[in-house]
DNA sequence: CGCACCTACTCAACAAATTGACTATGGAGG
DNA sequence: CCTCCATAGTCAATTTGTTGAGTAGGTGCG
């Protein structure tokens, strides 16, 4: 059901082709509503039939022609709707690491100490990426200014959501390494 | 193919039947990795017949018949080589209340602030139910000596990535709102 | 006494997600 | 020259996940 609106959110940033929608859920959206290329293309066939987005076919030398997507007014009107909306279902985290967190006890204390040490430096890595789409976003002016000047802010607001979470992680991570470390020099 | 797991992991805790994980999947697994009763009730099913865990049908008077399941040797096995193992897909986050946001701009603000203030006191609410739950671990003690004397503390290892993603949610959103007020005012 | 809600499930149908393979063309690197 | 990678997708099969209903006895409330 949400797939729609996380295409339709991504296009208010323009026109784009599936693949294209692809790359920017492999990126950005990815870090709320991940989805294969598959159900992209899915989805945008769908949403083209009932006319909350046009396509453009764009013929292309030397690459396989693309089709283009953008928002109707349709689409854009469905899609302030639905973000006026209290949202239907909570938010849903699935993380195998958790599970083998859950169930550490019993296994080599030296297999979870590399689990935490990957999934720490996994973290800083998306923080560090993050952070650069952050400098374009702000592009040299203040992050006051940008909150005060930008039309569109919404965008920013999950960017800081995602620093949030991924430093908190990044903290919880270098705690519980302290915490294995203590457990093994104890023995 | 990680329900699996989740199930097994969830049985570390003991005996139990598939009306009654439904309930600890509601509380406490479903924090990682949510699950339906009718998934539940499939997948053990599935994990009896592999012979990963065993059931024991338990006659009870005034009460519909339960059978209880308790993991097998092999199961313990099963979990345990994949616990050790590092995770085959990272972590899936799925939000609809950040599709909202990203696409909030262009809709009534009102409304926005308002998404932010339930998602506020939902994530407080969480969170003062996931302290109640470490007083539980905790059970007087301070939180060195459990960590130095229990024999399990992945579960409380989880529960403490549970409290620190809560608490940071509950900054963001704090944090969103004097912003939104910001440009409110400003207008 | 009737109604709603709790325990403890099962069944069927449907929607969504995942996986793997397949079609093309072009460019880069060895 | 040959292979791999990037673009730009499509198709089919399978696995998961979701929804709704049904069964059946018990408990609590007014």
């Amino acid at each position: 059901m949400s797939l729609k609106y996380a295409v339709l959110a991504a296009l208010l940033e323009g026109e784009a082709s599936g693949y294209e929608l692809s790359k920017v859920f492999d990126v950005s959206l990815a870090n709320f509503w991940p989805a294969t290329p598959q159900q992209l293309y899915r989805e945008l066939e769908r949403l083209a039939q009932d006319g909350l987005i046009e396509a453009r076919v764009v013929q292309q030398e030397r690459r396989p022609n693309k089709r283009l997507f953008t928002l109707t007014e349709t689409g854009r009107r469905e899609l302030g709707a639905f973000a006026g909306e209290p949202p239907r279902r909570p938010a849903a985290l699935r993380d195998e690491f958790l599970i083998k967190i859950q169930a550490m006890d019993g296994t080599d204390p030296e297999a979870t100490r590399a689990l935490f040490e990957e999934r720490l430096s996994w973290a800083r890595g998306k923080l560090a990426r993050y952070e650069r789409v952050r400098e374009r976003f702000l592009d040299g002016r203040t992050e006051a200014e940008y909150l005060r000047d930008a039309e569109r802010i919404g965008p920013y607001l999950t960017l800081l959501g995602g620093i949030a979470l991924e430093s908190e992680t990044v903290r919880w991570c270098e705690r519980a390494l302290v915490i294995l470390e203590a457990r093994a020099a104890h023995t």
